[in-house]
DNA sequence: GAGTGGTCTAGACCACCAA
DNA sequence: TGGTGGTCTAGACCACTCA
């Protein structure tokens, strides 16, 4: 049997991806939650304080404990952050390339874990800071989740994608693993990007998950890494 | 006044910087600390679990608490990860290129938190992964932590630079924090890495820190990554 | 069986926030 | 002032390791 306080993080988690309580929203007070569940404050508390560590949950002092919403910005800032040399704040573009529905690929598939015969949406689009090309964007998602998706609705949210797959579709990302390399700009992405070809370009691809570890979003982006770098921390 | 068990933890990180307890030896279990810093058990437990979470220490039940070690392999390991393409061992060897004292520069001393005018040492160094060259690094550490290394101790010691630092000079890598970028090879590191000159490179810059947020070690490794990649993972 | 970390409880008090 | 999360305690029992 597993311990206590595992059996309420996933209760609690179930109430999180029925959407019982949603993102922004507060869960009930610990006291309640012990109450509920028949175990006593300290459990729940530490249940809380795993989902917490997973900035699942956020907890506020003397208001409450609340559902994670920090998708809107933070895997984006996450993702790739500037230079010292351009300290002030850089406006981000997003303008969409393409927007289509298509088979899925065998590499694809089995990344996202579906069939190869199911339908992907496939999104390009690239990144611009000030002004300038930085990010080329490629997004597979499985068409089923994100029913009733339009291109017009991907341009509409100019922020980020998480963002909208947060607030339209209730989906939330929650971890991602990426594989980094360098490669050479071939002549789509040279020329998409402003660069010349062959140039290095930085390639991050992204498998992104939801609740449940499902992965949800595959992703490969391409960008220039001049006046910006990728930051990592290890530990 | 802060909280309890962040005294707690400082205490046991002081007794970890003096080396009462080293790297690989068990610590006192939590009764005799609770005793020993006149708290509950349950407070010790609190603090402990911070530093485990930081995997400074690791618990191993019904053995004890003990302090980490995991220099050995682990920042190597969580560095670069093989693809799946090549799922066997593969083998990595370690060249040196040059051991060199010298004055550090600018850019370099104010990253290390050392003075300009200070000494470093100046290791460059090829890994290669059966038999292919793969990353060419550069190293900068303050001479003054370091002193009586010599070339031969770095060859002596083949593994990693982070082994040697512990077990030769006391001195862990407990976090790091890298800048990635793509790059062009140049003449130089071309020809070391065994690759035409122009093709991209992973260009990973590394300052790794000691106990107290003290940097210690400035590191640039030039990567090939044709059949390997480095992976993250995000939240 | 003795000793260790791991879980769970119950209750106390503190720090913070809002009405 | 009442409710929330944050800290701290004391004690119970469990699970694992090793002699």
């Amino acid at each position: 049997m597993n311990p206590l306080y595992i059996q309420v993080k996933k209760r609690i988690t179930e109430s999180l991806v029925s959407a019982e309580w949603g993102p922004g929203q507060s869960i009930p007070s610990e006291m309640e939650l012990a109450k509920k569940y028949n175990v006593s404050q300290g459990t729940v508390r530490k249940a809380i304080d795993d989902l917490a560590a997973d900035k699942i949950l956020i907890r506020r002092q003397g208001k409450g404990t609340f559902v994670s919403t920090h998708k809107e910005e933070n895997i984006q800032l996450r993702f790739l952050r500037l230079t010292e040399k351009s300290g002030k704040k850089e406006k981000l573009e997003n303008k969409l390339i393409s927007f289509e529905r298509e088979k899925a690929s065998n590499q694809i598939a089995r990344a996202l874990g579906v069939n190869t015969s199911s339908t992907l949406i496939s999104i390009k689009r690239l990144l611009t800071f000030n002004g300038k090309p930085l990010i080329l964007d490629f997004i597979k998602i499985p068409s089923v989740s994100f029913r009733g998706l339009t291109s017009e609705k991907v341009i509409e949210k100019k922020g980020s994608m998480y963002r909208m797959y947060e607030t339209d579709f209730g989906i939330q990302m929650l971890h991602a693993d990426e594989k980094i390399k360098a490669v050479s700009a071939n002549k789509v992405s040279s020329s998409m990007l402003g660069v010349s070809e062959g140039s290095p370009l930085l390639s991050v691809e992204r498998l992104s998950y939801t609740y449940d570890d499902k992965p949800i979003e595959w992703r490969l982006g391409l960008c220039v890494t001049l006046d910006h770098y990728y930051k990592t921390e290890l530990e």
